[in-house]
DNA sequence: GCGTATTCCATTTTT
DNA sequence: TGGAATACGC
């Protein structure tokens, strides 16, 4: 057995990887090694016999699902590919496939997305006679989904006083009706959405039919769940299911970091952390400690941001990259300065350091802060990619074809009937639609069965009308005969063709209207490649069969970002959550700013304190994306919802010490030793000796002696207070002169010079 | 029934 | 600011 993997891991992440038996938590600050453990300890399974398929490894990603796929198989070898490794969501999918009869869905149910999600709420609102605007569709959803990823169910809710009064104050009594309005609908429309994913799956093991839960627990025997923090109670839930029941062997792995918990917005909670620890008495716990990834400056900066925060694992993270470059903070009067400013920044590191701009990343709160970015890096004409935003398959052409082939698999599903019945024009109207709907709703039977016969519900649809849709329902008839025969691929190009999507396209001469048709090819290519080679964007996936339904399973969730295209040496511009598990040698954190950076929503919201925490635990995940560079920049002023705003800096910027800042504004930089960062628009701007990097004759250690003075190559000159530590990892305190004071450095990275 | 003009509206993060 | 719902004219 090769175990030559072993080797290069450290005492802590060894025994990580080589406790297999029974539970075991890996609480894992950032840059600590985290995929390497996971990965390694899967092979570490196979290699001490572990049928891969008896596997599962869970991710929150597709991204981290498909990386660790490809770091498995550099180590196990082939064996990868059958261990069960995916999304919650993607692989609960996968089971629910095979299993959904048992729980009144089809097999071939569709996956509804937010913006399906959304329409259908919005129907029942309107149905129900809600006014529209009390009840706003995407404040009801969220309503819904926290119900299902706390496991609460319409009758649940409905007995929840708490959310029958938080409802009642949000001037929306009637959420619990809707909500069990809305899982019936869905129900009849043999569909889930995201949330169901996870909602039916515990469904189907809680209520077992035919024994299904001792199915996957004899199948399953190791768990592994990376990013255990962001966990809901619903998935919990799951876990609990599988690992949990009399003589079990537990063995499961979580792996995970409170402080790096980001999603309790949609239900996330570290309390899975704090009650695992309960729930599994013989528990090992290992702490990884040591970063890998930043400078001293950085992770210091890190510590300091989230010591502030009250609920958290005792943990501190350390480096041994030595002390690195200070973290720069830069103010800039508006936005387009900031814009500006980091685009310049940009330009000088990469000839200063020999930077590529792959090296370099943008981060932001919000995705609509990119904008002035891509201006001033056009002006720079530096390369850049911005990730996140309107995803390929959101696109109306490549949603409009996508509706025709859901409709063909499952013709219940009536988000996407509604959206392509008289798409292309084809003459079913609002009126003529709206009655059917109304027939459907009334009989609690899908608006499929009322299109088949529609004269006979309603006989006030006009001929011209009812003709159409008779044309209508056999054109898809049609279509689902070929379902037999054909796969994915040939499904779909009759579809774009027979359906009128591309002749339709094709009136549109204008540049847009020819990007449309490239996408809509560019999805067929897409499907081609699922039917060829097994892929669903750039991801490998394991189907089972080339189905036109298989492909829906597969494409629902999978996102534009899971396919690295050719982003060779781009900039990379991202929100904070997106640059999460990533890491870039320079990071610019953006908007710094009270109202930005932490967000309005998280300062009014009724528990702020745990909002403003979570935004903080999200800056922490901003810092410690930095290897060398850490750039940290604000706004006094900027457009927003096309106003004029103006912000003072942000709160967090006050909790990193500020021996690890140098403070910069407008190219002229001073230097702030010991006091507080001040945080009103009007900083008072220190402007002291030009910061220039002074040529520094380096001087050996065994010189560095107290008393001795020295020049350093920022902080100019200075005497030597004090030496300590090992031989070989000195620290001197340096007493420098100006507003700067007493320093610790480390002296087998800083360059000093004896005067 | 259809396409365009206008007004309005809400603005976070994502599987 | 810009996307989406509504109003209006054909």
């Amino acid at each position: 057995m090769n175990e030559d993997y072993l080797k290069g891991l450290n005492p802590v992440q060894y025994n990580a990887v080589t406790k297999i038996d029974g539970p075991v938590l890996v609480i894992a600050g950032p840059g600590s090694g985290k995929t390497r453990v996971l990965t390694y300890r899967i092979a570490h399974l196979v290699n001490s016999g572990v049928a891969p398929w008896e596997i599962l490894a869970l991710t929150f990603t597709n991204k981290a699902a498909k990386e660790m796929k490809e770091r498995i198989g550099k180590v196990a070898g082939d064996k990868a590919n059958q261990i069960w490794a995916g999304t919650f969501h993607a692989i609960f999918a996968r089971i629910l496939r095979a299993e959904a009869t048992k729980i009144g869905f089809p097999s071939d149910f569709s996956i509804y997305d937010p913006s399906d999600v959304k329409s259908c709420i919005a129907e029942i609102v309107k149905g129900q006679g809600f006014d529209p605007k009390a009840y706003g569709v995407s404040d009801i959803y969220h309503r819904i989904s926290m119900a299902k990823n706390c496991l609460i169910s319409p009758r649940d809710y409905a007995a929840d006083a708490e959310r029958l009064l938080d409802d009642k104050q949000a001037n929306m009594p009637y959420v619990y009706k809707i909500y069990d309005l809305y899982i019936k609908k869905l129900q009849r429309s043999g569909a889930m959405d995201f949330d169901d994913l996870l909602f039916q799956m515990h469904r189907l093991l809680k209520e077992n039919p035919d024994n299904v839960v001792e199915k996957y627990r004899k199948k399953f025997k190791y768990l592994l769940v990376d990013e255990f923090q962001d966990t809901n109670s619903l998935q919990y839930g799951i876990i609990q299911l599988l690992v949990k029941y009399p003589g079990s062997p537990q063995n499961i792995c979580v792996v995970g970091d409170d402080a790096q918990s980001i999603y309790a917005f949609r239900g996330a909670t570290i309390q899975n952390i704090l009650d695992f620890e309960k729930d599994y008495p013989n528990l090992q716990v290992f702490k990884l400690e040591q970063n890998y990834r930043s400078t001293n400056y950085i992770v210091q900066a890190a510590n300091d941001v989230i010591s502030h925060n009250k609920k958290q694992i005792r943990k501190k993270i350390y480096t041994e990259k030595g002390e690195g470059e200070q973290i720069k903070v830069i103010r800039a009067v508006s936005d387009n300065e900031e814009a500006r400013m980091v685009a310049s920044m940009i330009a000088e590191l990469k000839l200063r350091h020999r930077m590529k701009n792959e090296d370099f990343a943008i981060l932001y709160r919000v995705n609509a802060q990119s904008r002035v970015f891509e201006e001033s890096l056009k002006g720079h004409r530096i390369a850049y990619r911005i990730y996140g935003g309107l995803s390929f398959y959101e696109r109306k052409e490549i949603k409009d074809l996508i509706g025709y082939l859901r409709v063909i698999v499952n013709p219940k599903d009536e988000e996407a009937l509604k959206r392509i019945v008289n798409y292309p024009t084809r003459g079913i109207g609002d009126a003529s639609l709206s009655k059917l709907s109304l027939a459907a709703e009334v009989n609690a039977i899908p608006l499929w069965e009322v299109l088949k016969k529609a004269v006979s519900f309603d006989n006030s649809i006009s001929t011209r009308a009812a003709k159409s849709i008779q044309e209508f329902v056999m054109l898809i008839e049609t279509f689902q005969r070929w379902l037999q025969t054909e796969d994915a691929y040939e499904m779909a190009k009759k579809a774009a063709k027979l359906s009128g999507i591309l002749d339709d396209l094709a009136k549109d001469k204008t540049p847009e209207g020819q990007g449309r048709i490239e996408n809509v090819q560019e999805l067929l290519d897409g499907i081609k490649s699922f039917v060829e080679e097994d892929t669903i964007g750039e991801l490998q996936t394991e189907v089972q069969d080339k189905t036109l339904s298989s492909y829906l399973q597969n494409i629902a969730l999978v996102t534009d970002s899971d396919k690295d295209e050719d982003d060779n040496d781009r900039v990379k511009l991202m929100s904070v959550h997106a640059a999460k598990g990533l890491e870039f040698k320079a990071v610019f954190i953006t908007g710094m700013e009270e109202n930005l950076f932490p967000s309005l929503m998280a300062l009014k919201s009724k528990d702020s304190r745990a909002a403003i925490d979570e935004e903080r635990r999200l800056f922490y995940v901003a810092i410690t994306r930095a290897e060398q560079h850490l750039v940290l920049t604000y706004a006094s002023s900027r457009y927003r919802f096309g106003k004029m705003q103006y912000n003072n800096s942000s709160r967090f910027l006050e909790e990193i010490s500020s021996d690890c800042m140098e403070i910069k504004s407008n190219n002229e930089t001073a230097k702030v030793g010991g006091m507080k960062l001040p945080s009103q628009i009007k900083m008072p701007l220190k402007t002291t000796s030009s910061q220039a990097p002074i040529q520094i004759k380096v001087s050996p250690v065994h010189l560095i002696i107290p008393g001795a003075k020295v020049l350093h190559e920022r902080f100019g000159e200075g005497k030597v207070m004090n030496v300590e530590g090992a031989p070989d990892n000195k620290i001197a305190s340096i007493f420098f002169g100006g507003d700067i004071g007493e320093k610790r450095i480390m002296l087998k990275f800083a360059k000093l010079q004896v005067l």
